[in-house]
DNA sequence: TATATTGTAACTATATCAGTTACAGTTAGC
DNA sequence: GCTAACTGTAACTGATATAGTTACAATATA
């Protein structure tokens, strides 16, 4: 689930970098995904209240916060999406007779969603300006090695 | 991936309740799976040195370790497990001309791994016993609510 | 009114994961 | 030594999740 992530911040730094409105037919293009899928993803950064959007000729997408002030567990939020799923259970309903196997889904639910709140946690602490920060530094690095 | 981990965390638990060397087909009907499965994690559990198996009449696997000394970070190790996938890359290799769209994929490759070694921190601060600890818990507050 | 764009839904293609079956290699008991 | 029970592993099947595609109503601008 964590596609939609990557669409929303690539998008979020994109619209930074270029200052400028921009459609989801330029995100798709820079971001190599289909406008459709950008379309999404950026109705729910709306919702958030992380983008403005404009219908009709000339409209597109526009940043409202400055990248130091948006915090990427935001960008989280806004999508409803998990790093860690539960995924698959060992099932054995609740009365199956064995405290193991009973009891061992919810044991895992409950450590799936720790670790999950631990990457909450850590993504709290990074702005979409860090982010920006280690591309700049990827790009200077790129360009310093370039000839050895 | 984390179906692997579920696995080889209710064998280990169930392994360490009933105390006696137990088949791939007993543990498979414990945590509701089939016994290839169970095969193939046990297999690696071995191999990274947590549990004992045996082939042939009365074989099966036998823990190594005690709970209480067994994180849960070596079991991720043994299975080499993921927590955060990768996943989806926003493409446009390293040569596209944009800033952006070639740098972003390394960018939030990095930012996944951080999130996964979150998780392994997290993991490598918790142990089997914890998780026995935890069914304990989880069984008796069913008993105890069991008349109201 | 014509055009460009968002918001959203339906459908398709693909990749991943769990289940299933099969079988070679190994161990214990007769 | 033969048989039975078990591990280790591979190949195949089916289900589910994800990304791509197409389409269209609603909206805004000129």
């Amino acid at each position: 689930m964590n596609g939609l992530f990557c669409v929303a911040v690539h998008a979020l730094v994109y619209l930074d970098k270029r200052g400028c409105m921009l459609s989801s037919e330029e995100l798709a293009a820079n971001i190599c995904t289909n406008p459709a899928r950008v379309r999404k993803v950026m109705a729910k950064l709306k919702k958030a209240g992380l983008v403005s959007t404009k219908a009709g000729t000339e409209g597109g997408y526009h940043p409202l916060l400055p990248p130091g002030d948006l915090r990427l567990e935001r960008i989280a939020d806004a999508l409803e999406v998990r790093f860690v799923e539960p995924a698959w259970h060992s099932g054995g309903g609740v009365d199956c007779g064995c405290m193991v196997a009973s009891g061992m889904a919810g044991v895992m639910d409950g450590l799936f969603d720790d670790l999950d709140r631990q990457c909450r946690l850590r993504l709290s602490r990074l702005t979409l300006a860090d982010l920006e920060a280690q591309l700049e530094r990827a790009a200077a690095g790129r360009e310093g090695s370039d000839g050895l």
